[in-house]
DNA sequence: CTAGGGTTAG
C-alpha cells in the first residue's frame, strides 16, 4: 500500500482541481515561450483553458512580439469556441508581423462575416496590404473604413497614408493626409516616408521643413527613403545633419550603403557605431552576401555568435546564402545544425535556403532529404529542388518532381519553369525544352524572360540549329544579352559556321566588350579557317582594349581550410607533392592514350608545347592533385571553380576519375559535373 | 485584466 507523506499530499490534492483555478500571477509572469507553453499545458490540465479570458490571454502572450510564436497563437485561437473581436485582432496582427500578410487578409475576410472591424483591426490589415503591395485590396478596405466611419481615426488614417506611401501611390497618400484636420507627427512621418522612398527629394525635404516637430523617426524616414531610391549621398547628408542618432538611424544608413554597393562605408559605420543589435548584424551579413562578399558575410556571422548574439531567421537566410556562394559544404552543415539547435524551423523560406545551399554545395542528396522533411511543401520548395536537380544534370528526376508538384495542384511560376528548362537544356533534351517552353507560354500564360530564351537558345546552338537560334534571338521582345550571344558564338565555333559566328561576336562586343571569351572563340574560329590576318587583327584589338584573361581559380576545402589554386600556382604548403602528383597524373593519362585538346587555348600562345603547358597548369588540375593526395578514399573530391570547365580539363577529369577510382565533383560557373568511372553527369553537354 | 498608427534586416 502506498502511503502518502505529508509533502506528497500537499502537492497532489485528492480532489480534482476546480475549473478556472489558474492563478493570474502565473499568466503575468510568463517571459519566454517556454513559460507560456508551461502555463498553456497547465491550463489544459486544470480545465482553466475553457475560461474565455484565460485562452485569449494565452493567445495574446504567444502573439506578443517578445515571444512571437505564431503557430501556437493559432492553435490557441482554433480552440476558442467563439473568439471575440480582440482575439481576432491579435491573431491578424501576428500574421502581418510574421510576413504572412496573405493569411492575415484571409482571416480578415472571415472576420467581417461575424464582426464589424474596429480601430484595432483596420491598421493591422491595412499594413498587411502595404506589405503585399496590394493596392486594390487596400483601396477596398479604405472604402470600408469610410463606410463604417473610421474616417477620422488617427490610427486608421496614418496606416492608410503609410499603405499608399509604401505602394508608391502618393496621390492617394496625399489625399488622405490633406483630409485630416489635426495632423500628428506619425501622420507627417508616413507621408514623408513615401515621398522619400519614391525619389521625390524636394517634396520630402520641403514637408520635412514644414512639419511642426521632428524626432528620430522623421530623420530616419529620410535617411532610409533616400537610400531606398538610390540617393545614398543625400541620405548620408541627412544622417550627418541629424541632431542625434539612434540605433535605427545607424542601421538604416548601413543598409543604404550596402544596397548601393558601398561595402566599405557600411563597414566603417558598423565599426564606429556605439551599440549594435541583431538587425545591425543581419544587415551587414545580408549586405556582404548581396555584394558577393561571401567570406566576409561568413566571418561576420561567426563574429556575431562570438559576441553572444542569438541569430534569428533572417540571420540564417543570409548566412546560408553566403555558404551557397562559397560552396563550402562543411560550413553549410554546421549552420544547419546551429539552426536545429536554435529551434528554428526549416518549413518556410529557410527550407528553400537549405535546399539551395545543399544543391550549390554539391550535395544533392542532402537537398533531397531537407526537401522530403518539409511537411507542407510550398511552391518555393518545389522550385528550389527542381533547380537543384537540374544543376546536377539530373533532368529526369527534376521532371518527375515537376509532375509530382503539378499533381498536388500547385501552379508553377516563371522560376519553376526556368529550373525545368535549365534541367532539360543541361541534359541536351532539345525537344523537351521546346515542349516546356510552349507549355509555359501557352498553358500557363507566363511571359518568357531573357533567361527562359537563354535556355532555348543555348540548347539549339548546342545541337547545331544555328539558324533557328538566330531567328529566335532576333524575334525576342527584349535586347539579347551576353549569355545569349555567347551561346550563339560557341555554337557557331562548334559547327564551323563563320558567318553566324562573326555576327554573334560583333553583337557580343557591343553588349559586353570586356568578355574575353568572345575574342578567344572568334580568333580560334578564324585560325581553324586559316584566316590569319583576322586572327592578328583580333589580337591587336585585345591589346588595345587591354583585355586580359580572367585568371582561372579553383578551390577545395580540406579540414576546415579553403585551399585556393590559380593557374600555375606554387603557393600551397604542399606544392612539391602536388606537382609530383601532377607528373604522375600526366604519365597515367598519357599511357591511357589521352591527347591534349588545345583548341580552346587562347591563340596568343604560338607554340603547341606552350599551349599544352598552359592546359597542364589549369587551376582545377592543381586542385585535383591536392584532392588525390589529401581527401580520404571513398569521399568525393569537391572542387569549385570560377570559370567554365575547358574541353581538355573535362576529358582528363573523366579519365582521372576512372584511373584513380575517385568521384570528383566540380562546380563551375553555371553547373555541377559529377565525374565517376570515366563518365560525367553532364553527358559532355555543358 | 486583454490590443492600436510611423523608421532599420526579411
Amino acid at each position: 500500500m502506498l502511503k502518502l507523506t505529508p509533502s506528497h499530499s500537499l502537492h497532489q490534492p485528492l480532489s480534482p482541481p476546480s475549473p478556472h483555478t489558474l492563478p493570474f500571477s502565473l499568466l503575468q509572469s510568463c517571459k519566454t515561450q517556454q513559460d507560456v507553453k508551461r502555463t498553456h499545458a497547465l491550463s489544459l490540465r486544470t480545465g482553466a483553458f475553457d475560461h474565455p479570458y484565460i485562452a485569449s490571454r494565452l493567445l495574446a502572450l504567444y502573439a506578443d512580439p517578445k515571444i512571437n510564436s505564431l503557430d501556437y497563437a493559432r492553435s490557441v485561437f482554433d480552440l476558442i469556441p467563439v473568439p471575440d473581436l480582440v482575439s481576432w485582432n491579435i491573431l491578424i496582427k501576428c500574421y502581418v508581423e510574421n510576413q504572412r500578410s496573405h493569411d492575415a487578409i484571409c482571416l480578415f475576410h472571415d472576420l467581417v462575416h461575424e464582426f464589424t472591424p474596429d480601430c484595432f483591426t483596420l491598421p493591422s490589415v491595412i499594413k498587411g496590404c502595404a506589405r503585399l503591395n496590394a493596392v486594390p485590396e487596400g483601396k477596398q478596405i479604405h472604402g470600408l473604413v469610410v463606410k463604417i466611419g473610421f474616417g477620422l481615426d488617427k490610427f486608421v488614417q496614418s496606416s492608410l497614408v503609410s499603405m499608399y506611401s509604401r505602394c508608391g501611390e502618393m496621390g492617394y497618400a496625399r489625399k488622405v493626409f490633406d483630409q485630416m484636420g489635426e495632423k500628428d507627427l506619425v501622420l507627417w512621418n508616413c507621408l514623408i516616408d513615401g515621398y522619400a522612398r519614391c525619389g521625390e527629394v524636394e517634396i520630402a525635404l520641403q514637408l520635412f521643413d514644414e512639419m511642426p516637430e521632428r524626432d528620430y523617426f522623421s530623420w530616419t524616414c529620410l535617411v532610409d527613403g533616400f537610400s531606398k531610391c538610390g540617393r545614398v549621398e543625400m541620405a548620408r547628408d541627412v544622417f550627418d545633419r541629424m541632431p542625434s542618432r539612434n540605433l535605427v538611424s545607424w542601421n538604416a544608413m548601413i543598409n543604404g550603403y550596402m544596397k548601393s554597393g558601398d561595402v566599405e562605408m557600411a563597414r566603417r559605420l558598423f565599426d564606429e557605431m556605439p551599440t549594435r543589435d541583431v538587425i545591425t548584424w543581419n544587415s551587414m551579413i545580408a549586405g556582404y552576401e548581396f555584394n558577393g562578399k561571401f567570406m566576409e558575410a561568413l566571418y561576420l556571422f561567426i563574429a556575431m555568435l562570438k559576441e553572444g548574439l542569438v541569430p534569428n531567421h533572417t540571420t540564417f537566410v543570409g548566412a546560408l546564402s553566403a555558404v551557397s556562394g562559397l560552396a563550402v559544404l562543411s560550413k553549410g552543415k554546421w549552420i544547419h545544425s546551429l539552426m536545429v539547435k536554435c529551434g528554428i524551423e526549416s518549413e518556410g523560406v529557410l527550407g528553400t535556403s537549405l535546399i539551395e545551399m545543399y544543391s550549390k554545395c554539391g550535395s544533392v542528396e542532402s537537398a533531397l532529404s531537407v526537401f522530403r522533411a518539409i511537411s507542407k511543401k510550398k511552391l518555393g520548395h518545389w522550385t528550389a529542388i527542381i533547380v537543384g536537380l537540374g544543376m546536377h544534370g539530373m533532368a529526369e528526376r527534376a521532371l518527375e518532381m515537376f509532375s509530382e508538384m503539378r499533381r498536388t495542384g500547385l501552379q508553377p511560376h516563371a522560376i519553376t519553369f526556368l529550373g525545368v528548362l535549365n534541367a532539360c537544356s543541361h541534359a541536351g533534351l532539345v525537344e523537351l525544352v521546346r515542349h516546356y517552353f510552349n507549355m509555359m507560354t501557352n498553358d500557363y500564360g507566363i511571359e518568357p524572360t531573357i533567361e527562359h530564351y537563354g535556355c532555348l537558345v543555348f540548347i539549339l546552338c548546342r545541337v547545331g540549329n544555328l539558324e533557328e537560334a538566330k531567328d529566335i534571338i532576333e524575334g525576342m521582345p527584349m535586347r539579347p544579352n551576353k549569355v545569349i550571344w555567347m551561346s550563339l558564338l560557341s555554337g557557331s565555333r562548334n559547327f564551323g559556321n563563320i558567318n553566324i559566328g562573326e555576327y554573334a561576336a560583333q553583337r557580343l562586343i557591343e553588349v559586353a566588350p570586356e568578355t574575353i571569351g568572345c575574342y578567344v572563340v572568334l580568333s580560334n574560329m578564324y585560325a581553324a579557317a586559316g584566316k590569319w590576318d583576322k586572327v592578328s587583327s583580333i589580337r591587336e584589338m585585345m591589346k588595345k582594349r587591354g583585355i586580359k584573361k580572367e585568371p582561372g581559380c579553383s578551390y577545395i576545402e580540406h579540414k576546415g581550410m579553403l585551399h585556393e589554386f590559380i593557374v600555375g600556382d606554387k603557393s600551397d604548403t604542399q606544392t612539391k607533392e602536388i606537382y609530383a602528383k601532377m607528373s604522375e597524373m600526366r604519365e597515367r593519362l598519357k599511357s591511357a592514350g589521352h591527347v591534349p585538346d588545345t583548341s580552346q587555348v587562347l591563340l596568343c600562345l604560338e607554340d603547341e608545347k606552350e599551349k599544352e603547358a598552359e592546359l597542364e597548369n589549369h587551376s582545377e588540375r592543381l586542385a585535383i592533385a591536392f584532392g588525390l593526395i589529401n581527401v580520404e578514399p571513398g569521399s568525393p573530391i569537391r572542387i569549385i571553380k570560377n570559370l567554365r570547365v575547358c574541353n581538355d580539363c573535362h576529358s582528363i577529369t573523366k579519365l582521372l576519375s576512372d584511373l584513380y577510382n575517385r568521384e570528383i565533383i566540380v562546380r563551375d560557373n553555371s553547373r555541377f559535373h559529377h565525374f565517376k568511372n570515366g563518365l560525367c553527369s553532364c553527358k559532355d553537354f555543358w
